[in-house]
RNA sequence: GCCGGGAUGAUGAAACUGGUAAACAUGCGGCACUCAAAAUGCCGUGGGCCCUGCCCUUGUGGGUUCGAGUCCCACUCCCGGCACCA
């Protein structure tokens, strides 16, 4: 069978299509970055998802399953800036190619919902959401030290760094202290948690987004310091009275008055500056090296001891997480004691252990006033009780999230819709700065706020957005008063964009509200979530914030976007290693159709082992499938079916479906394999049956089959096979009989055989190696194993 | 350092709840077809030995069990994530 001539002539036929009735299911793959060709990582994504999508449409599904671009982006202006194209003409020529290709992979996508983000259409909604996340006190405007990339002249997210490198270009980040926008995804840091449990997400990836957002139980409690308040957070209030000494972080706003009473007020001064310059990488790589300097002449007390604590300043403790300030407990905290012992500080055992100091276990209270003698726990419960009765300190749950920062200084995104008036501040407005001048910051609700076209879209040295040399675009009428204001020229993150996207799918044209509500109810959320595992903390994680923001602002009814989660794996290069195009060892999709057609490209990369592990792209592999579709091709077809081969059938059909629900499609393929091996003739009706298997995975060529071989509409239109128990069941099965464990002889017997009977057996047929010896026990298993036990 | 996941033939792997380890496929070897090659088909393919048969074998060492790739303990190596988060 020739795959060139049938594969286009069926996907023109498929495009017709409207998803038929049935329970619904919303499948959806992660969509593209529309980067210029579909590479084997896309199909790899696309196309298992695709057979499963497949799968459960023939068993009755009115299956969702569109496809979409996430097309705002800072490649696209850097592809450009290098070509000398417009983004706006790179990104929609991509997306045109892509589409042609996607379109050769023979999958049911729905394009009639097909979404492209940089759609004004699209866009548009996206703003209305940041502005719904403003009014609703989610979305705020603060000067913050942000991670500034230089070579992209934008600032990143914390989630965009990489070891102090940016993600994307791998340049060293900087930290800067600019305006930006943040959404506040930590006001929804308990319930991202916490609501994981009931997902149907690999386990892995839960406890990463945990360990995001680390959450961790404990205290704080009221030091002072020189005699004002210095609140100090603590997960273990069990060890306060191994607290020896106190460290400010060198942000820390108590400092500046603290400074002038020390004796040292230079010193403090030069280390804060320092610490300053030091760049993100910088304090990463000196995580050994504890730096710090002593506060002189200015004394801490603890407040449950009364004891007097020196005070110190040092970059280990870091000012945006819990109170900027800790009790340093260097017998039981590893970073107070590689601090102590660097500054000759006292270390002060209190929870006895077999085991040398540091310790940072649990273990029995010693030391510790008239909590000594107890398990740290109940110390920990008692001290807090304790120090909450006297006000001395409370309970408090903190989180390592941080705010999202969603201001990018670039043009290829989505414009920020705000405006800053001078004229007509209020007194409840939200207010910032400009130039030392006072702007009130007022939503721009009259959407969408395009993005202009320009032609000068490099990014400025001093990392401002290219639109804020753009006046026409900057200066605006303020929507309040009417009179002259300026525009935000920031552009969002493209997460932003994706936080919302699966939503949009549901109802993609609608020019009244981001997606009509009858429309969500009716498809969300999604059922069945599939894609690439890098995104496990970033894209995931936010658009879980957005659902539940969205939900607590009355537009959504669930809690969580994706109820089921799978993670494709990594195709690796034919050489083992990643594909790039530096290394020459890219497997360009477009030739392998050419080559082995869509069919065998999507069934090989189902073949290749489990789809959550990816694999090695073997040139030879993909023959594999090929000679099966051919040998299919070639069966023998009878007109009467033969009652043996319908039993196996039935048993393939079986574990066919039970795999593909589970994913497992490298073993769903094997077994239809193992029959065909098997058989060397189907009757017309097995063919039947097996077609149907086959067309998740080859939907062309079981297509093409199914006409040839005169059978009734598509074979995609009818129902996959329900496996009949009564066919399926073996008449004679192979029993294994062990002596002692050890495989000794195997016989064919009646699948209903008895438990005596098969006993019988097994002592007979062994009596070779039970001669002499005395038959302590027979254990049998099923009709599958006897095993005799047997001593001399 | 901490948290996950993994290690099975030459290779990708299979074995769901403990019950025949290596299904299926690639590769390799042989044979058939062919003038020849490709394609296709058939056979063989974990290791060892005193080869009709027996012994060994799922990273290493121990344990539980009639029985362990699977469960428990300790260790080695590989991959992914986090990383001064008090």
């Amino acid at each position: 069978m020739n795959h060139k001539d049938i594969e286009k002539k069926w996907q023109k036929k498929w495009e017709e299509k409207i998803p038929s009735e049935g329970e619904k299911l919303y499948c959806l793959t992660m969509f593209p970055y529309p980067s210029g060709d579909i590479h084997v990582g896309h199909w790899y994504n696309f196309a298992p998802a695709d057979v499963y999508a497949r799968f459960k449409r023939m068993q009755g599904y009115r299956v969702f399953f569109p496809i979409g671009f996430d097309a705002f982006g800072l490649p696209a202006e850097n592809a450009a800036i290098k070509r000398g194209i417009h983004p706006e003409t790179w990104t929609y020529e991509n997306i045109e190619r892509m589409r042609e290709q996607l379109k050769s992979m023979g999958c049911i996508y729905d394009w009639s919902s097909e979404i492209v983000t940089c759609d004004p259409g699209y866009y548009k909604w996206t703003q209305w959401i940041f502005l719904e996340l403003f009014k609703a006190g989610l979305a705020y405007r603060k000067r913050v030290p942000a991670n500034f990339c230089p070579s992209c002249r934008t600032v990143l997210a914390n989630e965009q760094v990489v070891e102090g490198k940016c993600e994307r270009c791998d340049s060293q980040v900087e930290q800067k202290e600019i305006e930006q926008w943040l959404l506040n995804i930590r006001n929804y840091a308990e319930e991202l948690v916490s609501s994981l449990d009931d997902l149907d997400w690999p386990e892995k990836t839960k406890t990463m987004q945990k360990n995001w957002v680390g959450k961790s139980e404990g205290a704080i409690i009221e030091f002072t310091v020189a005699g004002r308040s210095l609140p100090v957070f603590t997960t273990r209030p069990d060890t306060i009275f191994g607290a020896t000494y106190l460290v400010l972080s060198p942000e820390h706003p108590l400092l500046s008055e603290i400074k002038s009473e020390a004796e040292n007020p230079a010193e403090i001064e030069d280390y804060i500056a320092e610490s300053r310059m030091k760049t993100e990488l910088e304090r990463i790589s000196e995580t050994k090296e504890k730096t710090g300097v002593y506060v002189k002449g200015v004394t801490g007390m603890n407040p449950l001891t009364g004891e007097e604590l020196p005070v110190f300043v040092a970059d280990y403790v870091l000012m945006h997480y819990g109170t900027g300030a800790v009790m340093a407990v260097p017998a039981h905290d590893l970073r107070d004691y590689e601090f102590a012992k660097k500054h000759d500080m006292p270390i002060k055992r209190v929870i006895s252990s077999k085991e040398d100091l540091p310790f940072e276990g649990e273990g029995e209270t010693i030391h510790s006033g008239d909590f000594s003698g107890m398990p740290s726990e109940e110390a920990r419960k008692r001290i807090t009780d304790h120090l909450e009765k006297s006000k001395l300190g409370e309970r408090k749950v903190n989180y390592k999230l941080r705010d999202w920062l969603v201001s990018r200084q670039r043009y290829w995104g989505a414009p920020i819709p705000i405006v800053y008036c001078k004229h007509c501040i209020k007194e409840k407005d939200k207010k910032t700065f400009i130039e030392g001048e006072e702007h009130a910051i007022l939503p721009d609700e009259n959407l969408p706020v395009l993005l202009p076209w320009v032609d000068d879209f490099n990014p400025s040295e001093e990392g401002k957005s290219p639109l804020s040399r753009n006046r026409h675009f900057k200066e605006a009428m303020c929507p309040r008063c009417g009179e002259k204001a300026e525009r935000e020229t920031d552009t969002l993150d493209t997460f932003v964009c994706s936080s919302w996207y699966y939503l949009r799918y549901a109802d993609p044209h609608n020019e009244e509200s981001f997606a009509d509500k009858k429309k969500i109810k009716e498809w969300l959320p999604v059922d069945v979530y599939i894609g690439g595992a890098e995104h496990t903390v970033m894209h995931l994680l936010y658009s879980r914030f957005f659902t539940k923001a969205l939900r607590d602002m009355g537009h959504l009814r669930f809690s969580e976007p994706f109820l089921k989660l799978r993670h494709q794996g990594v195709i690796l290069g034919p050489d083992g290693r990643k594909m790039s195009k530096s290394k020459g060892n890219v497997v360009d999709p477009d030739k392998e159709i050419e080559k082995h057609g869509a069919d065998a490209v999507r069934m090989y990369l189902c073949f290749m082992g489990p789809y959550d592990q990816g694999g090695v792209w073997s040139p030879s592999g993909i023959m594999g499938v090929k000679r099966f579709l051919d040998r299919v091709y070639k069966t023998e077809v009878k007109k009467d079916n033969n009652k043996e081969i319908d039993g196996l059938l039935h048993r393939t059909i079986k574990k066919v479906g039970e795999d593909i629900e589970r994913m497992h499609f490298n073993t769903a393929i094997s077994s239809m394999m193992t029959f065909l091996n098997e058989v060397s003739f189907m009757g017309v009706d097995q063919m039947r049956l097996f077609l149907l298997l086959l067309a998740p995975f080859a939907p062309h060529f079981a297509e093409e089959m199914w006409h040839n071989m005169n059978f009734k509409g598509s074979v995609h239109d009818a129902f996959f096979p329900q496996h009949d128990e009564e066919l399926a069941k073996e008449e004679k099965v192979t029993m294994v009989l062990q002596v002692n464990g050890k495989v000794r002889a195997k016989v064919e017997v009646d699948a209903g055989i008895s438990e005596r009977k098969a006993k019988k057996i097994a002592l007979k047929e062994t009596e070779k190696w039970t001669e002499g010896k005395e038959v302590k026990k027979v254990i049998v298993v099923g009709n599958n194993l006897v095993n005799i036990v047997c001593v001399e």
